[in-house]
DNA sequence: TTGAAAGCGCTAACAG
DNA sequence: CTGTTAGCGCTTTCAA
């Protein structure tokens, strides 16, 4: 192991002192203009590399922002995760990147060595589980910024962007609805979630604000994989007498598996006897046909915002209130072949 | 802000020496288990968090990995993040994510930064335009491992964890020629690259050894979009006299556009009239009709793999030699119907 | 404009 | 088993 070399080897060989030659690593105005100049070309010719390790211990500050998700490789959070590596790499900073695996033990765990770590800030999308933030009280203590991103808890006053997930849901179904859509069924996902109860809403509201009774049992809680989608439907067309005209999915992956199921196995065909919605326009509805009614989530946006957001807690961190601030990420409704009415298709 | 609580703090506060608290709450054996469950029980009743830039300091160790990607947000890379993540936390180890959106300058920034961050080891998957890794040199001469994966620049003598990229497409021009494929195009990438100028050699290769001539002129080496790619198709399609019936594209982006082109836009319909295949078996790829024949890569396991090398390479750090080695991932044949022969279809 | 000195919070000899 | 001591490499007062 080469030693690393350190500013007292620098100030060794230029026979000066050790903060100087910090001094005038770090550009500061109290050092002359040519012994800056002598310093830095020797720390080029050395290749010597500040330690931040200690550079950080010492003056407590990282530079380095956490980020925790449930799955990286989610197209969701993967696009968000571009949006804040984006900016931070603009602010000048670092991002840990972190899966919880929709673990809530796990989650914690990464919480404590991210606090550990003394990172400036930290964004979260939480885990399912996460009902409330207590363990996220170390770093609103510590003055250490959070904003959470997407998936949040009720009663946290926290900072946080979302998407409008209601208005999606809400704009998908008065789509159908004017397509000329009766019978509407919502293939929906665990109604405890936060998340999935405001879709479900939305679809409800829709519902109501065009004069059409809501059915409780036109809504299906599943979990969320392409075959339980496939079981839901078989079961669905089970019933003769009760087949839908129309189906809002909560995510793309159901949605897209019932397209293809529908078109492919049963004597049922989208969009002429049944239309079908997703919900996050994954790159894959654009590909299928027809192509799928969907909602852009703009997941790229919701990560830039959030971390913009964390950037200003970051630098207002002695003038201000961390007080809790949210944005509303608008949907936008991306219509195809899957939802088209009989007359237009 | 609520000042950190230090082991000096615990100290004083128990009436014993920083030092033992610190033993207490590494669980050295050396020393006594009341003092220890003493320790552990003031410190959780303060709260203490130990500060690891501290600890890293001194110990000269962080347990974080550096992780350098092109784009997190595609497919292939957010699945490679996600299996070295895994394996990463089940060694204990934080990751930090970096994009180096194909810029080499970047690239050598981010470098950088994580030397000085004083990262245990490197995992990079180098930029098109990374023609050497003299920027890479600082962190072998330190002793901290770098593994390289999916991408690589030729005559380096660094660890790898590849695709062998040339077999891949040897197999799927081999698939095609066996399906009756006789007038076989392939959409390359940018040939100066080594990934892509190995897959053109798996499909030479494929040729020759069936007989085939290769024809210079099928090549056509476009920048990989969408867009671009129905271009080249169109232009392809221009010479009546010399219609392809099989096409072996470089990637899934561009093989599913042009099946949407062919089969929307055209007289020509895919398979029957002319086969294509893709790249990297993205979702989409199931999801199109007819599905798309491709080449899974196995992201994840290159992820997995390469993180598992990195970590072996950390262990290693004081018996061994950092030799160079090279782990080959086999490509898997996904065969669907874009490719389906006459007779079966 | 520069130097001297202290210390961030922790770990690890060494000593007892 | 526990305490003393030194120091990781840097920044930052304070003094000159």
């Amino acid at each position: 192991m080469t030693k690393n070399i350190t500013i007292h080897d620098l100030a060794k060989v230029l026979g000066i002192d050790s903060s100087t030659v910090s001094r005038a690593l770090s550009d500061s105005p109290r050092v002359g203009a040519k012994t800056k100049e002598k310093v830095k070309a020797k720390a080029k010719e050395m290749g010597y590399q500040r330690n931040l390790l200690a550079s950080n211990l010492r003056t407590n500050k990282t530079m380095t922002i956490g980020v925790v998700v449930p799955f990286i490789s989610r197209h969701f959070f993967s696009e968000a995760i571009d949006g804040i590596e984006q900016v931070a790499s603009e602010e000048g900073y670092r991002v840990i990147i972190s899966q919880s695996r929709d673990s809530f033990a796990k989650e914690k765990e990464i919480l404590d060595g991210l606090f550990m770590n003394r990172i400036d800030g930290l964004l979260i999308s939480p885990t399912q589980d996460t009902r409330d933030g207590e363990h996220l009280n170390q770093f609103s203590q510590n003055k250490i910024p959070v904003v959470l991103f997407d998936r949040f808890y009720e009663n946290s006053n926290m900072s946080k962007v979302v998407l409008a997930d209601r208005k999606a849901t809400y704009m998908i179904t008065d789509h159908l609805i004017k397509q000329g859509k009766k019978k509407i069924f919502h293939l929906a996902g665990d109604l405890e979630s936060t998340m999935y109860k405001e879709r479900c809403t939305g679809y409800k509201n829709a519902l109501f604000d065009n004069g059409i009774k809501y059915e409780k049992s036109y809504v299906k809680s599943i979990e969320l994989y392409a075959d339980n989608a496939v079981v839901a439907m078989k079961e669905i067309l089970e019933d003769k007498n009760n087949i839908p005209d129309a189906i809002v999915c909560v995510n793309d992956v159901t949605a897209l598996a019932i397209i293809k199921y529908l078109n492919e196995s049963t004597e049922y065909n989208v969009p002429e006897d049944i239309a079908i919605a997703g919900f996050s326009n994954e790159p894959a509805s654009a590909i299928i046909t027809p192509g799928l009614t969907t909602v852009d989530q703009h997941p790229f946006e919701i990560g830039k915002t959030s971390s913009e957001m964390l950037f200003e807690f970051i630098k207002d961190k002695y003038s201000g209130d961390l007080s809790s601030k949210t944005v509303v990420i608008q949907p936008e409704l991306i219509i195809r072949g899957s939802t088209a009415s009989k007359v237009i298709a």
